[in-house]
DNA sequence: CGTCTAGTTGATGGGAATCAACGTAAGTGG
DNA sequence: CCACTTACGTTGATTCCCATCAACTAGACG
């Protein structure tokens, strides 16, 4: 047994530090927080949310309707088969959405990030579990009230339809994952599409912050936690990845997209 | 000139022999043929589907831009990546969906039925394949057109939305089955949601019409048709299920409902 | 310092995939 | 009408990928 580890030590990531990264997170979600309650027009992910349909002159509207709440690393959103008494508007943070059957397998049909709405649906019952991954600062809505508003304003309407289709896709994507990719295909393309998302929100990404646990990830990818942590050491072996604390280093592009075959 | 059975919409006879049931299916596919141009007041669909958002005065603008057409078992409807030219609304028959992997491996990500609404994305490029399972009746859209239609009706746009919702929920339920379940649990719960939706369509379900083959079963529960092979076996064995041609006579519902883990 | 949790790594086993043979029904053409 | 083909499904033998079981390491924290 060596002391020598994967690709994963000589690097001392610039941006990333457990501490470090925590830190950042946490003046981030403050940030938002900070923010005086409905001042839309500031807001960090205005342009890339729902709400990016309203015109100027519809924020007070909606602004009045907002609320802004935080959740704390592990906390419980909302619970599957709960009446739905809010949406929220994700600002910060990451959030894992999940299904459990009833001898406790659970599988998360999907990780929330900044921009992202919960309770697209409007539905009057949670279909799903959510909690914070990691600190979460966001818009909540009484569902109500923001079911009548967008009964009102149909380009929002249209907007939340738009939202739906696209996670709909996701869901598609992942099935196929899930239905038809073998273990190291799943991870390498879980990496992709996670990168693909970060780049959609503005930022170049070398390195993948990956909050969740293995637990999670396993639970996402339809794997178990070991089998999951063998994959990515192996993938730090071969120098595609370089591991970091709560992410990964993209360091071989190409490699990783050819093994998520797609 | 055939046997006409009396225009139920519960298309789905009790007792299923292969001929009798390709008959029975043509003649419903033709029934709807038949129908003149938009009809919408006397469709087979009408009050399962979207267009029940729209009052009886909307109707003939929708008459307007339907278009019946006919795919015959097999025939493409669309491909993932083509532009989408039209969306349809299905009144009889089989679809499904699915996804190709570069080499070939294939998931479907659902089977639509009378009702079903295929495009509900509005989106201009098709985001999966589609192709007829058995001969299929419905009615087309041009995309722009109905797009537009939709834009001027909110209250038809907000019954889109809930239908996306709604495949949305269903999207997740089957991740939860390709992530979590084994062999057999996937083939119970896969046939007491088919069960479901059927008994949705207004049938009471005892024989449950299973017009894919068993590789488009292997290919929607993430197996092997092997293995949907052999745990079909195994239930027959067992009693809990009766092979039939197209079909399975649901013989212990209970026990199917606990092997699903449910 | 001990305890706790998260993650890694190794050894082993099992469930489903793979490989292979066979059965059956529906065409097809001589 | 029957040999031949083809597509689809079933069943058996074997393999292999990933789950399971287990041991261990590294941080985090009181």
């Amino acid at each position: 047994m060596h002391i020598q580890q994967p690709a994963s030590v000589s690097a001392f990531s610039p941006e990333i530090l457990s501490a470090a990264y925590r830190d950042a997170r946490a003046a981030e979600v403050a940030h938002c927080e900070d923010a005086p309650r409905g001042r839309c027009s500031a807001c960090p992910v205005r342009g890339l949310s729902v709400c990016a349909a309203l015109a100027q002159d519809e924020l007070p509207r909606l602004e009045q309707l907002s609320d802004p709440v935080r959740f704390r690393a592990g906390e419980t959103i909302l619970l599957e088969g709960d009446p739905a008494g809010a949406v929220y508007n994700l600002k910060a943070g990451m959030v894992r959405l999940y299904r459990i059957l009833p001898d406790g397998r659970r599988q998360i049909v999907g990780f929330m990030m900044p921009g992202d709405f919960i309770g697209l649906s409007l539905s009057d019952r949670n279909g799903f579990s959510a909690d914070a991954v990691d600190d979460v600062a966001a818009c909540r809505f009484d569902r109500a009230a923001y079911t009548k508003f967008v009964g009102q304003t149909p380009h929002l309407l249209r907007q939340m339809h738009e939202a739906a289709s696209h996670e709909l896709t996701i869901a598609q994507d992942h099935m196929v994952l899930l239905g038809r990719r073998s273990a190291e295909e799943k991870v390498a393309s879980f990496l992709m599409s996670q990168r693909d998302r970060m780049r959609r929100l503005g930022a170049s990404v070398v390195t993948l912050a990956l909050p969740m646990s293995r637990t999670d990830l396993a639970d996402h990818l339809g794997l178990t936690i070991e089998t999951v942590s063998r994959v990515i050491s192996r993938l730090a072996r071969a120098r595609v990845v370089l591991v970091v604390p709560n992410g990964v280093r993209l360091l071989d592009l190409a490699k990783l997209e050819s093994l998520a075959a797609s």
